[in-house]
DNA sequence: TAACTATACGAACGATCGTACGCTTTATCA
DNA sequence: TGATAAAGCGTACGATCGTTCGTATAGTTA
């Protein structure tokens, strides 16, 4: 790569500082259609329905992305950029470890019950539909799961070098029950409609972490 | 109830033991029907893909149910038997109790990786999508997830007074934990692709219950 | 202001959706 | 065997799907 080409997968602000009209309407159509899709999923999400809600045309909206699986990848994107504002945003400036992995968590549950998205977590929602469908949206939705994953997984394995937790123990297994009990908070919450959703997963975790704890 | 009136929601085999034409060809179509669904969802289940796959007219097929809403609720339903068959079938003969619930846990990750549905878990993959869908098919498969769970919390419960688990511990709370770890071998099998994810829902269910387990 | 580009719209395409109606075929039973 | 009901098919309906094309408008730059 020669040219200092513009990264054309980000909206970029002008040199004044606010965004280009074309860019805007993007921004806009995107932060309807990453709600539309927690509810309805991104299936449910259809060009003719977002037109509608935002009062403008079919054509002149998926001109921002060519094709519905553009559209599809987009809102995936924003989705992830929702998420990691709403539960990462805190915990940026921590260090890796196990008050940053708290701080996660925390944050995570919090938001299973914010209105961050319109039905629920996105990629509760999104990640059954898809994980059968092979495709570029797949991999968009299972990589934003798996960088949250990772993220913490990254927090599980500093704590294990600080001796805040077992280092015997296995990293993946860890994550994978932390990770756990937050989206069965979202089955009970969301289907089962049970109000003490959120309080039985903080107890589920801070049992699990318990039990990992180093003890010294 | 004074007559005894045929229950028209199963299908009755006639006196010489065989199902009626009607009734083969409706067992034939929720057949494929639980199969579609558990990979493209419940909306993902159309009328016509369907007739299409069973080479059979579109009327000809809505008529065994006579609306789409119908077609999915029996679609659910079929799902919830061929769930209980495999994954319970081999449990009815226990006591409630902890054997019990050992064997449905053990039958439930077995089959996570079978070909039971052609998508996975038919659960997994349709909660997401109606837990925002307010009717009857939320309902119908919000019933189906608490039927499973409520029957684990009954050996939970049986456990405590058997004296196996920990009678303090809250049976909601386990039941909880435990339905967690089976529901995220899902996510990790079908969109992280991971291969050992029923090993390390294993671990983590044996590690809960030995957590729960009455030490005496 | 004039030229130019980005943005949005309107109309139409073929395909598929769920549903309804009428007719034909098949199975059942007196 | 003939009557009766169940089962299945063909066709059509209005609605909506994603996509394309040409044109009009708005904003930017010379």
């Amino acid at each position: 790569m020669v040219s200092a080409a513009p990264n054309d997968d980000e909206t970029e602000p002008r040199q004044d500082g606010r965004l280009a009209r074309g860019d805007r309407t993007r921004a806009d159509i995107l932060s309807r259609a990453v709600d539309v899709a927690s509810v309805d999923g991104l299936d449910g999400l259809t060009i003719g329905r977002l037109a509608t809600d935002l009062e403008m045309s079919k054509s002149g909206l998926i001109r921002h992305f060519g094709s519905k699986e553009e559209l599809q990848l987009a809102t995936v994107g924003a989705a992830g950029e929702r998420f990691a504002e709403v539960v990462l945003g805190g915990a940026v400036e921590l260090q890796p470890g196990i008050d940053r992995l708290d701080a996660i968590v925390s944050a995570w549950l919090d938001y299973l019950v914010s209105d961050t998205f319109a039905g629920g977590c996105f990629f509760y929602a999104t990640a059954p539909e898809v994980d059968r469908q092979p495709g570029r949206v797949r991999d968009a939705v299972g990589g934003a799961v798996r960088a949250g994953i990772d993220l913490m997984r990254g927090d599980i394995v500093a704590a294990q070098l600080a001796g805040d937790l077992d280092p015997k123990a296995d990293p993946n297994q860890i994550v994978f029950e932390i990770h756990a009990h937050i989206q069965e908070a979202n089955l009970w919450h969301l289907l089962l409609d049970d109000p003490d959703a959120i309080d039985r997963s903080r107890q589920s975790l801070d049992a699990t972490l318990k039990r990992y704890r180093q003890r010294s």
